[in-house]
DNA sequence: CCTTATGATGACCACCTGGTCATTTTATTG
DNA sequence: CAATAAAATGACCAGGTGGTCATCATAAGG
């Protein structure tokens, strides 16, 4: 997925200004409709450009989406660069909710993207769906794993924590508080769609916590439960 | 949603062997291809019928949709309340266990029906989605959270524990397994997908318990971690 | 200034979609 | 059996799709 090019050089040879009006057309309407609702049509009416001029640019309206996920990775890429430099030393669970603000930040910063990754996340029939999952789905492998087993070498996390687990489990709710901030009615009532700033940064720790700590009252295994005379509140 | 008839008097009276049949491929197509992709031409083509006669069967496209996503609905609270049911006065790990448990059973007999409601998942210009989700994710709101309450007041839960954040949190964790199941490279390398029985019951039991405890070492909240000398192991 | 190469254009193509409805077939009733 | 009601049918419709390509405009090179 890396090598191909899905532009042609006449695309490449346009003034880079033209360039970027048409790819924010493009990943609007992509990230509106999805790919199969995406209308050309109605991206060169928007652009004001003829329909074949997209064609000579592009070839064809999956190398137009192909690229415009490529530069998407790209992006998604750079910014888990930076917040695993950027956490690097610190406690595991801070870099757990530096993570996940970092999702929300890129999210603020590029709302189309993320649209544009969830549209196609569940449309197997889609072309090429299988290698770009994999190129996307690099984020528990490549970045969660190699963080839970330093956490673990440093003591932070459980000895006899299954790494491969626990990316699944964290790759699983973080996902999903992506998705509930973006999507409607994905939040349990729990508030977190286009929340604010400070509604978002509460949740991440509380979420974290939950992580950490897990459910359970601090003491009991299975069985049966020795809290019940512990009244201490607050 | 519920009152509402998406189906005419016409497809009522016919024979229950030809009603099923047609649900049955529209079932089939809808979950291939999900609603905007999905074809009557070819439903009719598969079924050996009139074009016409879908139209007077359900008067429209979204009505045949709507329909058999009524049916679904049916069928899932069906299979809670069984669940629920099931599993009354079970510890509170037991009965999430079970629920998880249950999904995958659910799944592997309709395996269709889950396909179709992850394909309109992200569709937001769906028609009536936000109805749909809103039906749909009576889950975590209906289902979880009393189960959650009960185990906070039988102090199997922490007394602090906030049960929106917890249904949240479970909602993402138990949906996240499903869709690892029955989609592919969602699992981030755990082999959820189609797996068979064993492992699926050792890794409900693995992120359940997970959930229980928490990942970070038995002692230390955030500061500095006490647990280096602790070289037990197995 | 003319020639040649390159880019822009939009009419046009085949194809498919959901939906309609006059017509025919089948079932019901007197 | 005839008359009527109900249901099945598929040719047909308007509208949209991705994609093509002969034609025209512009730029480059001699």
């Amino acid at each position: 997925m890396e090598k191909t090019v899905y532009v042609r050089p006449t695309f490449t040879k346009l003034p880079s200004d033209k360039k970027e009006r048409i790819l924010d057309v493009a990943i609007d309407e992509f990230s509106r409709c999805g790919y199969d609702k995406a209308s050309i049509n109605r991206m060169v009416g928007r652009l004001g450009i003829a329909k074949g001029s997209i064609f000579q640019y592009f070839g064809s309206k999956k190398n137009l989406y192909f690229h415009i996920f490529e530069h998407a990775v790209a992006l998604v890429k750079r910014s888990l660069k930076g917040v695993k430099a950027g956490s690097e030393g610190e406690d595991f669970f801070i870099r757990l909710a530096m993570s996940l603000q970092a999702g929300i930040y890129f999210i603020r910063r590029y709302p189309r993207i993320y649209q544009i990754y969830l549209k196609m996340l569940f449309q197997e029939d889609f072309p090429f769906r299988a290698d770009l999952l994999k190129t996307i789905r690099l984020f528990s492998i490549d970045y969660l794993r190699p963080i839970i087993e330093e956490a673990v070498t440093a003591g932070q996390l459980r000895e006899d924590l299954d790494p491969e687990l626990a990316a699944f489990f964290l790759d699983a709710v973080l996902d999903r508080f992506l998705q509930a901030y973006c999507v409607a009615y994905m939040d349990s009532g729990l508030g977190l769609y286009q929340a604010d700033e400070k509604v978002i940064e509460e949740r991440i720790q509380d979420c974290i916590e939950m992580v950490r700590l897990g459910m359970a009252t601090g003491d009991s295994p299975p069985g049966e439960s020795a809290a019940k005379s512990m009244e201490h509140r607050a």
